[in-house]
RNA sequence: GCGGAUGUGGUGAAAUUGGUAGACACGCAAGAUUUAGGUUCUUGUGACGAAAGUUGUGGGGGUUCGAGUCCCUUCAUCCGCACCA
């Protein structure tokens, strides 16, 4: 019986140089246009090491792959390395190395384990951003979008980092410092490179639409609201004793008779000029501009104004004025910077009207005490008065249009996207700065320069001696360089059309990009749901519009995998403790190595810092590539939280033993002959029905389970099925197991003489729908709604015999005589109303 | 504050979309084989009950012959956004 333990180790090793040399062509993907199925999976950052939640994400991927790849498919399954980015610089300046040599480094490793892993991904295919065959196509369409005026320069305020000198991202700044140095983040205002994404704002919320049901109602109503479409209008309120004029945009035009003042943002054009002349007024913009960073404690900060000396003209009221304040609750960039107050219907304004002694007026009726934000019917509001809010908004904007006071508007919340970052790791950004042209297209390729000095401090391209030197291309006078690199999204934007045509000479190749788009799924954390999601259903919008590509459809369905979790532990110290370090003492208490107790806390993100971490290659070693695929994608629906439990995995192996001893029974060379029953045949069939429609609707956990119930039946029948009727449905349950565990299925494959070729090229087997129905059902009886009874009968056995059945069946207990009404579910069941 | 989910055994989860709740696993319990590579096999396992049975899908209410599933209400947990005018 020895002979029969599966020996994984020798059995992987052979296979996974095979599994690796999965490749479609482009004429085999325009042959199948039809019928291709583009798998996508993120593509992964080289930090170094693959961790669970790759695993789990890629395992999704590969199993859907190979599934469609059998049902005949072309499958079109890439990877990829998302190579540019911080974490590189930061490493290169801790060992005194390369960025490029970093990463290069890392990317074989990686690599080298998604093989082990068996992935069937299409290699040559593969792409690194970080590339100058990458990046120099990314500058062609930079500059493509740079020619339509989709990419422009603006001065804005970003968080400048003083100590690193350099702009920071929102997300790196925690609390209001900077995430690496600590320093206090300043607001500056610097010229910096943004991308038109605005432009596109109608078309993304609208494509949102065609994405329900097939991407998850979280991520679209996210970035339902990134987007954050208002209806409105812009209101000029006129100040008095000036021919100048405020404009206003608000969404509550129907409040406008309970306006009480109006507040500019500190950053408004009207206080940097008041500023200049006024100390009070500086020290208040000042002060508004150091107080609460963080989005939260700004939320929650106490409303603070300044009052100018200036009032508006209500256009509503003859003789009506509206005093103007500056104010720390306005923002800059939604709107127009400018809000007027309603103190009755706004809990902010009401706020501000209290701190401030302004009048509160009620205009919209109702039993609720002000502030009062909802619907209602108008009164104090002159024309408006009996309106509803919906109405009354209507007739105001046709109002202010008809007295030229303003116009109906829609706003925003979408912001244009900073592209920029003073960084060296990066894709330059291809542009010229000369005297006398401006701002001019710089020749592309512009490489990156490799002799740089990387010290943390502020960006080496702009302190490289010669590099930024240049020629203007226009005039040819001196110029310098754009020294700015590109935000990392842009890379992550066009990376799967860059799959289809790694080595071409134009950005994308329209033909086989037609044929392989959109994206059947993507498989991702939901991390990403807004920014990387939108900047790339932004980009296929665009490059359809810049001639690139036919269509601007890019996802069909998303799944957004979720996290891979682990319980924590911590000891008497306050140590972490890694998971493996911890054993459970005589008295049942959790303790380290060194003896110390231990505290067990609830499952969390998989995370280096809290030590919960498990080393993929670590499992592989010890059960396998196969127990370890099968074990992530078991038990948990792939887009939930997964707990690791280590016990389940032992599971997990233990199932592929099991599977390759009765693989050596039923295949032996003297074979089982025990039974004489057929009946595997249509079980076969019903659970091929069952898988099929488990792995076409990604449940991979009950694809899984129904493959181990198959196995059961496999099991039961030795003692009672013929050899013929066993190897039949054995070679079925192979093909149903190998999208999960490749390697094991593969071999067995092998040894029974199937075929040398690897299984991913065996059709999934046809499913005889005749077949693979029950013949017999068991029907319910039910007294009164609750189950008292079940019988066997044979399928579709018409109403009146089962209810016959039923009532025989019950005679003991139920009178004929009490029974009001039966109903009759066919197949199902019988349920008796007394 | 606004928005979005999710609540089913000791655990991960199923439930043909209104028709036998808990499939498939993990764990646990009892037993068998004396078990060399990390065993394997049998049986049991929502709760209460010796059993017949009763009860059970966060709580409360409703619709229905019948509700985990539909409606109302309430509680709890998680996540996202956050002064958006």
């Amino acid at each position: 019986m020895s002979s029969s333990i599966y020996h994984f180790r020798s059995v992987e090793k052979k296979w996974s140089e095979i599994f690796s040399r999965y490749s479609i062509s482009n004429s085999e993907i325009l042959r199948n246009r039809q019928k291709k199925y583009y798998v996508l999976e993120m593509l992964p950052y080289p930090s170094g090491k693959l961790h669970m939640g790759h695993i789990r994400n890629y395992t999704i991927g590969d199993v859907l792959a190979r599934y469609k790849k059998m049902s005949g498919y072309a499958v079109i399954h890439p990877i990829g390395w998302d190579s540019f980015g911080l974490p590189a610089e930061n490493a290169a300046r801790q060992s005194g190395g390369h960025p490029k040599t970093w990463t290069e480094a890392n990317i074989a490793s990686m690599r080298e384990l998604l093989q082990v892993f068996g992935y069937m991904y299409d290699w040559p295919r593969e792409i690194s951003t970080c590339s100058e065959n990458y990046y120099a196509m990314e500058q062609k369409i930079f500059l493509d979008l740079f020619d339509r005026g989709m990419v422009y320069r603006k001065k804005s305020y970003v968080n400048w980092d003083p100590i690193d000198q350099t702009v920071l991202a929102n997300e790196q700044v925690i609390d209001g410092l900077g995430w690496r140095s600590g320093a206090p983040v300043e607001k500056r205002i610097l010229d910096q490179w943004f991308v038109r994404i605005t432009a596109y704002a109608e078309k993304l919320l609208s494509g949102l639409k065609e994405l329900e049901g097939k991407w998850p109602d979280k991520v679209l109503k996210m970035q339902e609201n990134w987007i954050g479409r208002s209806e409105g209008v812009i209101v000029n309120f006129k100040i008095v004793g000036s021919n100048r004029t405020i404009p206003i945009f608000t969404t509550r035009p129907d409040t406008l008779f309970g306006s009480s003042f109006i507040a500019l943002s500190p950053d408004h054009e009207i206080a940097t000029e008041l500023a200049k002349n006024d100390l009070d007024a500086a020290r208040f913009i000042e002060n508004c501009k150091k107080g609460a960073i963080t989005e939260e404690a700004f939320a929650k900060a106490e409303k603070d104004g300044w009052k100018t000396h200036l009032y508006a003209e209500c256009f509503l009221v003859e003789g009506k004025k509206l005093p103007i304040y500056i104010a720390n609750f306005v923002l800059m960039d939604y709107g127009t910077g400018a809000v007027f107050g309603c103190p009755a219907h706004d809990e902010r304004d009401f706020d501000f009207a209290k701190k401030y002694n302004l009048p509160i007026i009620r205009v919209i009726h109702s039993e609720e005490e002000l502030p009062y934000s909802g619907e209602g019917r108008l009164i104090n509001s002159s024309f408006l008065n009996g309106l509803s809010t919906g109405d009354a908004k209507i007739e105001m904007i046709k109002y202010i249009e008809e007295i030229g006071a303003g116009e109906g508007k829609v706003t925003y919340r979408l912001r244009d996207w900073l592209v920029s970052r003073q960084r060296y790791w990066g894709c330059p950004i291809p542009i010229i700065h000369c005297p006398s042209c401006g701002i001019v297209s710089a020749k592309i390729p512009v490489l990156l320069p490799e002799d740089i000095i990387i010290d943390g401090i502020g960006n080496s391209l702009e302190k490289h001696p010669t590099w930024r030197f240049v020629k203007c291309p226009k005039c040819g006078e001196e110029a310098v360089r754009d020294t700015d690199t590109l935000d990392t999204f842009f890379e992550s934007s066009w990376y799967f059309l860059r799959y289809l045509c790694p080595d071409y000479s134009d950005p994308i190749d329209r033909d086989i990009a037609d044929a392989a788009m959109p994206i059947d799924i993507c498989i991702g954390g939901v991390e990403h749901a807004v920014l990387h999601l939108l900047y790339a259903r932004f980009f296929v919008m665009a490059l359809k519009d810049m001639g690139y590509i036919s269509s601007g459809i890019s996802f069909m369905k998303l799944l957004a995998q979720g996290m891979v979790c682990h319980k924590s532990y911590k000891n008497s110290d306050g140590e972490w403790v890694y998971p493996d370090e911890v054993r459970r003492d005589n008295n049942e208490k959790f303790i380290d190595r060194s003896g110390k107790e231990v505290i067990e806390y609830s499952a969390e993100k998989m995370s280096k810092s809290k030590k919960n971490i498990v080393n993929p290659q670590v499992i592989v070693d010890s059960h396998g590539v196969d127990a370890t695929r099968l074990f992530i994608v078991s038990d948990t629906p792939p887009e939930k939280d997964f707990d690791w439990n280590i016990d389940a995995l032992d599971g997990s192996w233990r199932f592929l033993n099991k599977v390759w001893k009765t693989f050596n029974l039923v295949f032996s060379e003297l074979g089982v002959q025990i039974g004489g029953s057929n009946s595997l045949l249509k079980t076969t069939h019903i659970y091929l029905k069952k898988i099929s429609e488990a792995y076409d609707s990604v449940a991979l956990n009950k694809a899984i389970a129904f493959v181990r119930e198959f196995f059961n039946e496999i099991e039961a029948g030795v003692k009672t099925e013929t050899n013929e009727s066993l190897r039949f449905a054995f070679k079925n349950f192979i093909k149903a197991l190998s999208p999960i565990a490749p390697y094991i299925c593969h071999e067995m494959w092998k040894i029974i003489g199937e075929t040398t070729e690897p299984l991913q090229d065996t059709e999934w087997p046809k499913i005889d729908e005749r077949l693979a129905i029950e013949n017999t059902v068991t029907i319910a009886i039910q007294v009164n709604g609750k189950l008292r009874k079940t019988f066997e009968v044979e399928r579709d056995t018409s109403e009146p015999i089962l209810e016959a059945m039923a009532v025989t069946l019950l005679e003991d207990s139920i009178q004929k005589s009490l029974i009001k009404k039966i109903v009759i579910i066919k197949n199902r069941v019988v349920n008796i109303v007394i």
